[in-house]
DNA sequence: ATTCGCATCGTACGCTGTACGAGTCAATCG
DNA sequence: CGATTGACTCGTACAGCGTACGATGCGAAT
């Protein structure tokens, strides 16, 4: 019951590995974790989570299909390693001009560009664990909030709260997207809200389009009552 | 390429039949779309989205796999209606002295204990339609913060900022239950976050177990940014 | 020349969702 | 009464999945 993960892999554990200090034969067709992880990514844009399969992997990189796990050990590592590397932040140089406020607007709305920009992440991310590159960016979320002169005491809320915006608005949103795309599979709550729904009609809640705008703005409004402004 | 859903099923499109008009033999054995979905919610529950499986499902069932298909079209149509059916809300009778304020945590967090109850739910989420529970809700709160004098213009960004709050608190909580659960996969990141992450450490952000109280927090003080007490 | 580790891959197994068509049984009709 | 119909059940079959296993090829070290 609780080892689940046995594997045939020899070799897949150097999950952590610096990275950098093998030969590691780079450009060439020669296999390689950075190179599958990146048609993974490439193929999970183009056809969603369901379009992964190891076979497909495998041929678009030229290789059979078993070889991949010389690399990987296993179908839900190269998700985690896809989602991983699609979620990377990396900050604009210390611009000591920068606010606080300025560098948290922008990790959280390049966080959710990137989301939107591969949707199957929204729809991964829930079931996985919380990845080095979000522990990161919670970080620098916190570190931010701290500068911004956030108690230490209401500082667990105050990222709690950020983050949730941005992780339900980017979530919701993908979903929504989803739906739009397979319209002849969806039911026509979306198309009609307007009958029992008068205030989502009123509201304008799923109709306008600017997503963007809105997110913008709940998020000033967010900030200002986490950080009073001036 | 538009049409992607055709299947066997004959009957299974009274998707949205009013429920309640044939004879519906109920209570025993024999099979109908709301036993499939209530044994699938169990199912589901003990073992989780991957846990699922036609055969099983079936199985307990004491029916054939291929029964099934007669009742409910696909797979993904069982996960859409054990989703929805996990997500009714049952608003309290309108007791007059409930305010506005009452009634928006009140749904907020029965949807959020809903959702942890079933872990799968929130994993299965993103990647659904929103369906007419979740749309129900949303009208609901929408018609709270419209009681409560939020204009018009602003009700929009209101409704998405408290449904993302929820939304992002709840999955985000059942992916780090989930990452708790399987130990033994998962990396040292969560055992240990304080090494290259100082601000998480001091906020005891992951590390209190105190969820109920810092999403109740959030959440009151998401309400009084938005409406402004008293 | 031999041994060894890394790396690749063909085959095979058990499991999945579900298409198809044959079956059962009660109600209906001529 | 027999014939027909429709609602419903299910056994079989198929293509595709993740991946265990063991056989290979290969450059470097011995």
């Amino acid at each position: 019951m609780a080892a689940r993960r046995s594997g045939g892999d020899k070799r897949a554990q150097r999950k952590d590995m610096p990275a950098g200090s093998e030969p590691e034969r780079q450009g060439g067709p020669g296999l390689s974790r950075e190179r599958i992880v990146a048609v993974a990514v490439e193929l999970l844009d183009a056809h969603g989570a369901d379009g992964l399969t190891m076979r497909r992997l495998a041929d678009r990189l030229g290789a059979g299909a078993m070889s991949l796990y010389w690399h990987v050990g296993s179908k839900e590592q190269v998700f985690d390693l896809a989602l991983d590397a699609v979620l990377a932040y990396r900050a604009p140089p210390p611009d000591d001009g920068r606010d606080w406020r300025g560098d948290v607007v922008h990790m959280l709305e390049d966080w959710r560009a990137r989301m939107l920009r591969h949707p199957w992440s929204a729809s991964l991310l829930p079931r996985r664990a919380l990845g080095p590159n979000i522990l990161q960016r919670l970080e620098l979320l916190g570190s931010a909030l701290s500068r911004a002169g956030v108690a230490d005491a209401h500082l667990n809320v105050a990222i709690w709260s950020l983050w949730n915006f941005v992780m339900g608005a980017t979530v919701t949103r993908a979903s929504f997207e989803g739906a739009r795309a397979d319209k002849d599979a969806a039911p026509p709550h979306l198309a009609s809200p307007g009958e029992d729904h008068p205030t989502i009609q009123r509201s304008h809640l799923l109709l306008d389009d600017d997503w963007d705008g809105a997110f913008r703005k709940g998020l000033d409004l967010l900030l200002d009552g986490l950080v009073p402004r001036g």
